[in-house]
DNA sequence: TTGTATGCGTTATCAG
DNA sequence: CTGATAACGCATACAA
């Protein structure tokens, strides 16, 4: 069924339902009926294919997420999922991994798809394969990276101050008496890197040494960790680079009879379901992820439309205080 | 950039570049290097919309949650994401609310992408108002329903055993000598309702009664139900029709000082992360989700690919048992 | 108010 | 082995 098909039934031509079914004056009444009434009888829709091909617009925006099993990232993503969807944008979501190849593919195909913009949600796509793919295959599409950045003309930033929040965070717990500090780290991405020097900067200004840990990106990989601390030496404050670190944290904490916050102290990041839901409840420092992601869409959509788009935008964090540190 | 940019600059024709772009043989390897080293260096890549319009095929999955706020359903829609992609198919979802007009809106807008193939994640859609929109927009796009069921000739469906499951939930916790049961229930969809005629069932056949609640669908839903509970007199088994829902109750239940499994014992049905981060850990009604998923999968290709496909599929659920329920 | 012709970027058929 | 040419479904400038 196309337009043509349309026009036979209704007797006339192509054109005539095009302007009818883009709701383009100019039509009497009388013929505007007919093919609508046709039209909705029939169940058509025009295609977006064809139209985004004449238009020169795909009305398809991408969305490029690192890690699919960081619900983190998925949330966000949702966010921008329906932000865009209330525009007439579909999002296609592709979730590359970690290795550069199938990185760069998923540029590849955002180009082939002709998305007239596209969000890289996660820092580990500031990198130098991706600034290349960008700038050979989209270097004039309007990105935007959420937590990340790429120096080139077509690519625009939203970032949390991961730093700031780490640092803020170790001061809290330091202001409370802690004196003996570990860190987890899982993966090794910017975010994370900065992170740490976050906390390396907080622990210097205070004179104190840490204990720095990597593990891996899970609730296991937060328990082994803690188990770890434990089995070396004295700790009274532990930090975790995501909250579902620390999930695992408390649940080792408590496996070995630990009172937490009495004898330490647990921080997460992310503010996320699992910092409420583990007894008891973490503190976490928040990057506000949901407005982060409104403001990828809004820089977006500002780019794409032509607009002046904000190059660069730092988000504050902020300190949500639960069970997990003393009050 | 086309391939007619390319054939200029190569010194051939527009067929000869689509032929290499392609893989097609026929072509002289010196012209075929040519064309392919001017292609690389230009980032060039052909356009899916335009190649989708002459192959009648957009290599396009659409997918349809209901819930986003639901992550069991966005688990499952990544599972899927991924599969598809490893086909080259790129997928684009669409979070319908879950009022019938967005819904209907969502499935007018896969039929204008032309999407190869759908999948509707969630029970909810099994509607009355979604035959129609399918049978009226989509009436012979092949379309997989997890944990849905709609009687059109295009639709296929991949369902779990929820009846059975919840039925042997509670027959576990009878066989631990538990007889005062509650049931907290979140939204009215059709998937819920065979998870309380499975509770209901299971509760007649051993002359027993229970206390049915309804809740929101969140930590805190869960929570305010349990408390509820408690208000109102004795029980020593609840059962909760989602993890997160039993997350809430066993942080009310501990909060209340009552101790789980001793004096009440709690199942949630999903075997999420929140089962396995709460504590106590929380049993769960396992309905196998990334399994559900890799079948759908499966399904919508053998029936875009025209080989024949399962109409109906049902798996098998799992009781996953920790500490939450007595050993 | 409506129709005709053309272009959008690709594939496929048919010649050469 | 390669090149014209039509077709895919739609939008739009230009004519009528």
């Amino acid at each position: 069924m196309t337009i043509y098909d349309i026009a036979r039934i209704a007797g006339v031509s192509a054109s005539t339902v095009s302007r009818v079914l883009n709701g383009r004056p100019g039509i009497s009444a009388e013929t505007r009926n007919r093919i609508l009434s046709i039209t909705q009888a029939s169940g058509f829709e025009l295609s977006e294919a064809a139209r985004g091909l004449a238009k020169k617009s795909s009305m398809l925006i991408g969305i490029l997420v690192s890690d699919i099993r960081n619900q983190h990232y998925t949330n966000g993503a949702y966010v921008m999922v329906e932000e865009f969807q209330k525009n007439g944008y579909c999002s296609i979501i592709l979730n590359t991994g970690s290795d550069d190849e199938s990185r760069v593919n998923a540029v590849r195909m955002l180009a082939s798809r002709r998305v007239d913009g596209a969000v890289f949600i996660g820092s580990s796509f500031s990198s130098e394969s991706m600034a290349s793919a960008v700038a050979t295959y989209m270097p004039s599409t309007p990105i935007v990276m959420e937590n990340g950045v790429l120096t080139l003309d077509n690519v625009y930033s939203v970032i949390a101050d991961d730093e700031g929040g780490l640092r803020a965070a170790v001061d809290y717990l330091y202001g409370k008496g802690r004196r003996h500090f570990s860190y987890v780290n899982a993966n090794d991405t910017p975010s994370n890197r900065m992170k740490r020097e976050g906390v390396e900067g907080a622990i210097a200004a205070h004179g104190l040494e840490c204990r720095f840990l990597e593990c891996e990106d899970s609730f296991d990989g937060g328990y082994e960790a803690t188990n770890r601390i434990l089995s070396e030496g004295r700790t009274d404050a532990i930090l975790y680079s995501m909250d579902i670190l620390a999930a695992g944290g408390v649940r080792a904490l408590s496996d070995h009879g630990i009172s937490v916050p009495d004898d330490v102290a647990v921080f997460g990041v992310d503010n996320s379901i699992y910092s409420v839901i583990s007894r008891p409840s973490i503190s976490s420092v928040d990057t506000n992820l949901s407005r982060m992601s409104s403001q990828c869409v809004r820089t977006l959509e500002d780019a794409m439309s032509g607009r002046p788009a904000e190059k660069m935008a730092e988000l504050p964090y902020e300190l949500v205080i639960r069970e997990s540190t003393p009050r």
